[in-house]
DNA sequence: TTTAATTTTCAGAAAAGATTGAAAATTCAG
DNA sequence: CTGAATTTTCAATCTTTTCTGAAAATTAAA
């Protein structure tokens, strides 16, 4: 296989894998460009392989920063603003995974919280089993949540590393 | 809070959760709504229900089913389908894992494999980086992805448990 | 069989989401 | 400052996904 044509299919790959997870096709791929690119690009560059448009462009790249699993990086003698991403999938990997865990998890945990908890005491048989599965969804999230912490915020991926070891 | 209340806001929220990681709307609802419901229901009544036409309601059914997350169930003295919903929190969480692992997941292990092992010989810079990172890249997932047929694929969720306990 | 009930399919409509591109805002070298 | 370069914004447009509803297929009671 060429250079050109796995660097095609992994683009590709990488942007059908987000729209699949909820996350924006151009912006997983404007990540994976920058993954697997030795230097800053600007977002002249970024337009120009990826087909995109500037809006386009600068959003995803926006976003990313935002995430805070791309870099800007400033090149002397030049007013353009160029980006970079962060490398180790480690920690890209974990910074996504608890982006998304509090923005997107954490709403849903206080709902169940909410509802579990001042939810006026069941009655019928239709009011005793949506008491029973919230809770039970509750208490399990609950865990799941706790343990996405630890592993998404224990520095360094101690945890994950951990995991993987015992576990993988 | 009243009980149809919690029980309209959860539907909803479950439906935005599932559409925010790339489950159908209307299929995390009917999910939801079977969920929360002590009998199991018709077609029509999910219609009702939900709000959503037949044709809606029959692929959100089959998608479930499908998942094996949601069983027919027949009731005497009646032609119609009835469905129920898997009740255990683990049994399902894992089910849906499971399917969306092997089906989303493993073709882009399958692809950062294929292109880590035939992509001719790195020259250039550019190349050196996209081998390092997709090299990396398929290490990192090789292991998240046994571990996840481990917790996913072990009998009863024993292994979810196991973690749970030890580390949440 | 026949036929009425039920389920499935799928073309087209509607809604949601993504993308563009040009105007407005900002930045900064001179 | 000035104004050219650069970035940001966002209404309009395009694309994709979801949803509908009615026709076709299937099922099973009579």
């Amino acid at each position: 296989m060429k250079y050109s044509e796995g660097k095609e299919k992994f683009i590709e790959t990488w942007g059908t894998l987000g729209s699949q997870w909820g996350v924006n096709k151009s912006i997983a791929q404007v990540q994976a460009l920058l993954l697997i690119s030795p230097q800053p690009l600007t977002t002249d560059h970024i337009m120009e392989e990826l087909k995109i448009s500037r809006g386009n462009a600068n959003m995803s790249i926006r976003q990313l920063l935002d995430w805070g699993i791309v870099y800007k990086k400033s090149v002397a003698g030049d007013r353009k603003e160029y980006f970079i991403a962060e490398k180790d999938v480690w920690k890209w990997a974990l910074k996504i995974g608890n982006v998304r865990k509090q923005r997107e998890l954490n709403p849903v945990l206080d709902l169940l919280k909410d509802i579990s908890e001042n939810t006026d005491k069941a009655k019928t048989a239709e009011e005793k089993e949506f008491a029973k599965q919230v809770k039970e969804l509750n208490v399990f999230t609950q865990q799941l949540g706790s343990l996405a912490d630890k592993v998404f915020l224990t520095p360094g991926g101690a945890m994950l590393f951990k995991l993987l070891k015992m576990f993988a």
